[in-house]
DNA sequence: CTCCAAACTGAAATCGATGTCAGTGATGAT
DNA sequence: ATCATCACTGACATCGATTTCAGTTTGGAG
C-alpha cells in the first residue's frame, strides 16, 4: 500500500506537508506532490482518516425488508441524496426483527456517523443504545415509542386509514374487514386505527372475525385473506396494511376465484409500479416513498454538520392520497363510477 | 469516548491484556476485565481495528438500481449471507451510468475489503482500477469485456434469449419484435443474440424496425414499444429485455388499448412478484435471483479467506427457465392453451 | 541592504487497537 | 530450598493521516 510518506519521500517534502496539499491548503511544492500522486496512485487510507478524524462518512441505514418496494425507493432516496456528499450508505435488513436489528445496530454504531432505522417494533429498547454511543439517529416509516426525542419523517397512517375507511363507506360498504400488519409497529397500530375508528364513527362496527393481524408479509396477506373467505359471512370489502399484504390478499382472492370488485373490494396501503396493470387496477392510499428517503437524509446531515448546534428533533409527518383504481366498488358487484370494466366471471 | 486504555486503566491491567482478552485469549484477571467493559460500555473503535489489521470488514455492492426487484432481491441473497459474517454491506447506485459507477468505486475501494459489481457497461475501464487497488472483485449479472479474470455470478442469457424465441416460434409467430437493453452491456447484447440468432436459424428474420434498443429503464420500454405500435405494419409479438421494459411494453400496450396476447403477445425476462396478477399474468424467462447473491457473496468471502491461496477464476453460468401465462399465444388472438380466458375488449 | 510580517514547512505527538519482545510470577520437580 | 519451565503480563513500536508548534523562507517596506 502507498501511503502519504512515499508520496512525501518522492515529491521531497514532509508528510505534513503533502497532507495539507489534500486538504486544499496552498503549498509551495504542489506540482510535484501532485505528480508524485498521480504517479504513485495514492489514496488516502479511509481508516487513517477515520481513526484521525472520528467520523467514517458512512451513514447506516437499518430497513426490514429490502425487497419491498417501498423500500426500495426510500433507500434510493437517500442514496441520491449522498451521492453528492462524501457520504456512502451501509445497508442492513432487519428482516422485521427485532433481534437482528439489535445484533445490526450494536454493530453499526462503531462504524457510522449516523442511523437512519425503520424499527422492528415501537418498543424496541435498541435504539436507546444508539443514543448511549452518540450517534445521530433519524427514523423513518416507524416510530418508537417515546421516540419523540428523535428526528423522524412519517406519513399520516391514521389520515391514511381514515381515508381507506371513508372511501369504503361513501361506496355503502358495510362488512369491512382489515388485515392489518404488526400491531407493535406505529404503521401497523395507527392504520388499523384510522380505519377501524372512521368505520366506528360511522356506526360500521368491524367485528373480531373481520379484524385480523398479520406481519406485513405477502403471505400473512394471503393467509388472512383465506381466513375471511372461510367464514360463514365472508366481507364485502377488505383493506390491506401494506403492499405486500395487499398482494397476499389478491393471491389469495384470485385463487379462490373471487371476483374483485364484483364480490369483494380490496383496497391497499402504498402503491405499486405495477398497481395499474394488476387485475384488476388496485386502489391504493398512496405516500411519498422516494422524497421520505429523501427528506431524512437531509434531516441525518444537518444533524452531522459540526454547524448544527442540537436543537429539538425535527418531525415531518407527510400526507397520504387515496388512488382510486378498480378494485373498488359498491358491494355486490356494481362497477366503480369512476372506470366502467367488465365483471370478471369463469 | 471509552477505549481500551479507559478499560485497561479500569482493570488494573495494560491495554495489551485487555486487547488478549478481547481476541479470546487466556488471561489472569478475565472477571475485572469483563466487569470493565460492561461498566463503561466499551466498545472497540473500528476504525482503529482497521488500521491495524488492514481489513474494514465491509463489502462494496454497487448495482444499477435498487429498485429494480431484481437487484434488490440479488442485494438481499448478498445480505442473507453476511449475516452470520462479521461484514457489512456497502450499497451503491450507478444508475446504470459507467461515470457514477467510476466516482463510487473509487470512492470504495478505499474503504472495503471487497466489491461485488454489476457493471454499467462492458467496456467499463474503472473495474481494471479496482484490479490495481488489490481489491478481490466479483461480476455479479453482468460481465466485462476481457473480464474473465474475475469471479462472476452470471446467468446463461444467450440461452434465456433462445427460450423466449423458441416459445414464439412454437406458437406459429413470423413477425417479431425484441426490445433489448443497452447492447453493450452483457446481458442487453446476449439476450438479443440469443433472441434474434435463434428467429434466424428458424428462417425468421427480424427486420431493422422491430429491433429495437432501449436502457433497461422502464421508460424506454414504454416508447420504444409505442414506436412498435405506430409502424404500418406493427409485430405480433414482443420480447423485452428485462422486467422494467416489460412493464414499459405493457402500459404501453395497455393505453394503446391493444388486447395482449389476442393483438400481440408480450414476454419479459425476469419474473415479478406481480407477475402472475397482472393483466394479463406475464410469461417470462425466470432466473434464480436471491441465488445470484448468496452466491456472489460465497465467492467473495472465499477470496477474503486468507487461507484461500488465489486460484483461478470461479465463474458460475445459472440457468434461465421459461414460465409460460397468458401474455403470450399464437398470432391471431387464439387464447393459450395453458388457461382459458375472455378476450378484453372497451 | 536590513528588518518584519506573512506564508509556508517539518518534527513530533496523536487517534485507538494490536503484536512483539523482554520480562515477571507461578508451578512443579528435585 | 532451588531451579527450570510455562503461563501471563506490560512497555513500546506500529498502522497512516492529521495537527500543533516551533521554526524557516519569502516578499515587501523602509
Amino acid at each position: 500500500m502507498v501511503t502519504i510518506h512515499d508520496v512525501a519521500a518522492r515529491a521531497g517534502v514532509s508528510p505534513a506537508t503533502v497532507s495539507r496539499f489534500l486538504r486544499g491548503q496552498r503549498v509551495r511544492s504542489y506540482e510535484a506532490i501532485q505528480a508524485a500522486i498521480d504517479e504513485l496512485g495514492y489514496w488516502p487510507s479511509a481508516a487513517a482518516q477515520s481513526l484521525k478524524s472520528g467520523r467514517t462518512n458512512t451513514i447506516g441505514v437499518v430497513v426490514p425488508d429490502i425487497t419491498n418496494p417501498y423500500f426500495a425507493a426510500v433507500v434510493k432516496g437517500m442514496e441520491s441524496v449522498t451521492r453528492t456528499e462524501p457520504y456512502r450508505i451501509l445497508l442492513a435488513n432487519s428482516d422485521e426483527s427485532s433481534e437482528q436489528e439489535d445484533d445490526v445496530l450494536a454493530d453499526l454504531v462503531r462504524r457510522v456517523d449516523g442511523i437512519i432505522l425503520a424499527p422492528a417494533t415501537e418498543q424496541d429498547e435498541t435504539p436507546l443504545h444508539v443514543r448511549d454511543a452518540d450517534v445521530p439517529l433519524v427514523f423513518v416509516d416507524r416510530d418508537l415509542a417515546g421516540g419523540e426525542r428523535f428526528d423522524a419523517v412519517l406519513v399520516d397512517n391514521d389520515g391514511g386509514g381514515r381515508q381507506a375507511a371513508e372511501h369504503l363507506l361513501s361506496l355503502g360498504h358495510t362488512r369491512v374487514a382489515a388485515i392489518s400488519g404488526t400491531l407493535d409497529t406505529t404503521p401497523g397500530r395507527l392504520r388499523r386505527e384510522g380505519f377501524v375508528g372512521t368505520l366506528a364513527k360511522a356506526g360500521v362496527e368491524v367485528p373480531p372475525e373481520y379484524d385480523l393481524v398479520g406481519d406485513f408479509k405477502e403471505h400473512s396477506g394471503y393467509q388472512l385473506t383465506l381466513s375471511l373467505l372461510s367464514l360463514p359471512e365472508p366481507p364485502t370489502a377488505i383493506f390491506a396494511a401494506n403492499n405486500l399484504m395487499t398482494l397476499g390478499a389478491l393471491k389469495a382472492l384470485h385463487d379462490m376465484r373471487i371476483d374483485i370488485p364484483g364480490q369483494i373490494s380490496l383496497i391497499g396501503f402504498d402503491d405499486l409500479d405495477t398497481g395499474p396493470l394488476l387485475r384488476p387496477p388496485l386502489t391504493v392510499v398512496d405516500r411519498p416513498m422516494f422524497e421520505q428517503g429523501v427528506l431524512a437524509m437531509r434531516l441525518l446531515l444537518r444533524r452531522l454538520d459540526p454547524g448544527d448546534g442540537g436543537g429539538l428533533a425535527s418531525r415531518v409527518v407527510l400526507d397520504t392520497k387515496l388512488i382510486e383504481r378498480a378494485s373498488t366498488a359498491p358491494p355486490g358487484g356494481h362497477p366503480s363510477p369512476a372506470r366502467t370494466r367488465k365483471t370478471r366471471s369463469r
